[in-house]
DNA sequence: CGTCTATTTGAATGTACTCAAAAGCGGTGG
DNA sequence: CCACCGCTTTTGAGTACATTCAAATAGACG
């Protein structure tokens, strides 16, 4: 049940068995159906996501109803509007499954309680963030400063496992293209 | 001496008078002539640093050698490449001053030593990366969802103070438009 | 005042978009 | 088992936004 989970937070800090015992009776188990949403834009994001099993993504909208993909989120990794969740503000974001998918939850009630009870949570959470900070950089100077096939190649390099199991609409959006021009990216790598 | 800073910190969480003294106590100061470099790539970034007086761009090169600003970074912001001063891996990421500058920099020697000795920080770092990350997830929808001129106008209203400081040429590469093309937008909306 | 750099302007070009229609593909029911 | 439906992907023509390159102009600094 908690293996994953386990192995995931302790690639930062090695916690005891005692303090990772404390940890998981404060995950709770969540199933959701492909297609369902995690949250919705105009909620207070009130969940972090542990992925078990699953794929999600989150989106925005626009204004026009134009879809931007800013993650795929997929087994072994979190999930979630950590920005809404921590200052309990409205979301802007869509986090939706694209397969049946099992999470493993913490609320900010249940966050706050296993920093007060395990306080080395806090830097493994930081380092999380950081991570993840340096992967939002890296997007945003590919989209700047490189061409659209070469971020489709990258992406396919990095993320081999997710065109397998996303629509070219959905990847087409995360790329910052339109799926039609994805399709004429495809079309040019084929011959 | 540390006024600001203490303000800047205390946004998240308030820090009795002893942790601050120990936090103040860690700092070093370091002042930076303009066009000198905090950190260039290859190197690995040493210093997180938060700016008392100045101003400063982050950016990196490609292969061809166009340059992609990330951040620009005045008064009572933090600047740093967080990922390589933590995993201490080399940085991809020239920071430089564009103004003289006046900053109080940690090292990672002294930022274990705050951690150590106020624990609370911990939090506020994680905060404070949060908060970054909004932003660039901002960013990212901006440069994949809206035109040019429209995240023109979204900087300007958001950064009114940056465009005096920083030249076209490089909130050209911030906004990942050539400064040609930014001064067309100008143009245009002069008359 | 002259030099160096930054900004503007213009013409030609290219990358990516829009809209429309056709083709492909997967699931469902007869 | 195949025929049909709905959805995704492909293809094509025309267009728009942004780039490139070159040259002119403006501004900053010693």
């Amino acid at each position: 049940m908690f293996q994953e989970v386990n192995k995931n937070v302790t690639r930062y800090y090695t916690f005891s068995e005692n303090e990772l015992n404390t940890f998981n009776s404060l995950l709770k188990p969540l199933n959701l159906k492909k297609k369902t949403f995690l949250l919705q834009a105009g909620e207070v994001c009130n969940v972090e996501a542990f992925i078990k099993k699953g794929c999600l993504m989150t989106y925005l909208l626009n204004e026009e109803g134009k879809e931007t993909v800013l993650y795929f989120s997929i087994e072994n990794w979190w999930v979630s509007d950590i920005c809404s969740f921590n200052d309990q503000t409205k979301s802007d974001f869509y986090i939706q499954a694209l397969e049946d998918s099992e999470l493993l939850i913490l609320t900010p009630q249940t966050k706050e309680e296993l920093l007060f009870k395990v306080p080395n949570f806090e830097r493994t959470f930081r380092l999380m963030i950081q991570k993840n900070l340096g992967v939002m950089q890296g997007r945003l100077h590919s989209i700047i400063a490189k061409s659209a096939e070469t971020r489709y190649n990258d992406f396919l390099k990095r993320y081999p496992s997710i065109p397998q199991r996303v629509s070219q609409h959905h990847i087409a959006s995360y790329l910052g293209v339109t799926p039609e021009f994805l399709s004429k990216i495809r079309a040019k790598k084929a011959k």
